[in-house]
DNA sequence: CAGAATCCTGACTGATCGTTCAGGATCGGG
DNA sequence: CCCGATCCTGAACGATCAGTCAGGATTCTG
């Protein structure tokens, strides 16, 4: 519903990847259940035989526009991250992106039927796992990064990258279905406040407000995270 | 794929209840997406035709079952409590029903189940509104109750109940969802543990070993939760 | 430019399921 | 015993979709 459908593309690749956006911005916005070959196709401008004809099948193609919503932030996460940031500075800029209230709102949405899927689905499961352990990998080297710096004190990185991977999980979820209570805005300070504590880094030097820079398309938008 | 299908009860309501029941039971087994009409008249031992026409709806006959498992958990509760309970003891017990170790397992796939939903349906947004207001409330009349008898230490206990209820809701996605980390067993304590700071309670008088009297059918099975 | 490979489409198929329906059994009240 | 209401059933209907297929268009290759 967003894209002219009457824009055909002429490079057969290009076609396929406006398909793999149309499936993921059905699947937001319909979520596993709902997202029909139809939906996908209309929002693509193109016939359902198409759709099956690059991804084989439905599943096929939630599958990979799963994959790529999941490259996708921690592309975003590295585009983000000066070369030469510290642990700290980066342990900030995951939970930005983390956060729901940031710019992964909506994936969270996703990920949360994936969970319920894998409680049944054996792939789901496997993609799950997948996802689980490249996260906490990602904390885990960050932490060891911290503590080769001499700024994070910890005795068991993987276990307090479990620990945080878990914290982040539950407040996701307060926060997609928060009615009111638990507001988006605080899921991020929430988070860096346990991650202080868990890591022993000064409270006050993680919550300082800092600028992310986001490379989104077109101008570069930027958004302060001030600690309240 | 329990009940055995040939006895026919005679009384109209006995057969509604077994449909009831058997809607549950699919319910758990295979999830909301995977229920059918004909998976839970084939349980119950009945026609198809026969559910709806209790049930009017198969949405109809799922929200009921959701009901009933509700009103079960509360059920289970107060019949495990002794009239004479102190709040300690109350909470204690209620960890242990809530914990998805205990009884509560399937249960708490269900509810995450039901907030998936509640991303995009009106009706499952109502019902998880409603299930996690009374949730809240038993939390918050509790902890009042204890600050009363003098054992809790509690500022603000809407605010204490929320966030009791917000890692509630956390451990349980990992418990459910862990292939091997955060065992099951361990979500009591950590709850409890959470419950102990929160309340200021003292941490060994709530961890001490215990005994729950659950009343099940025939023999009253009875398990203790032993504090590591 | 010819032929083949790739890309693409509309129309169709086959399977699944919720729900309806016409009527049969059973039961309770008068 | 009779009659209406309630309870129950098998069969069928109709809607929804994922995936197929035969063939047309386009692009690539030699």
């Amino acid at each position: 519903m967003s894209a002219p459908a009457a824009l055909a593309a002429k490079d057969p690749q290009e076609r396929r990847r406006r398909i793999l956006a149309a499936a993921i911005e059905v699947l937001e916005d319909k979520g596993f259940a709902g997202t029909r070959i139809a939906d996908i196709a209309a929002v693509a401008g193109t016939s359902p035989a198409l759709v099956v004809y690059h991804f084989k099948t439905l599943d096929g193609a939630l599958a990979e526009a799963l994959g790529s919503v999941e490259d996708d932030f921690y592309h975003n996460v590295s585009a983000a991250t000066p070369p030469n940031a510290d642990a700290v500075e980066r342990l900030r800029i995951l939970s930005y992106f983390a956060s729901v209230g940031g710019p992964a709102m909506g994936t969270w949405a996703l990920y949360m039927e994936v969970w319920v899927r894998a409680l049944r689905d054996g792939g789901a499961r496997a993609m799950r796992r997948a996802v689980d352990a490249r996260w906490r990998h990602t904390l885990t080297e960050l932490i060891t990064a911290g503590i080769d710096e001499g700024s994070f004190r910890c005795v068991d990185p993987p276990a307090s990258a479990l620990r945080l991977a878990a914290l982040m999980d539950g407040l996701a979820v307060q926060a997609a279905l928060a009615d009111m209570d638990v507001p988006d805005e605080e899921m991020n300070r929430l988070w860096l406040e346990a991650a202080a504590a868990e890591l022993g880094i000064d409270r006050d030097l993680l919550l300082a407000p800092v600028t992310i820079r986001t490379s989104n398309k077109a101008a570069s938008v930027s958004k302060t995270a001030s600690h309240t």
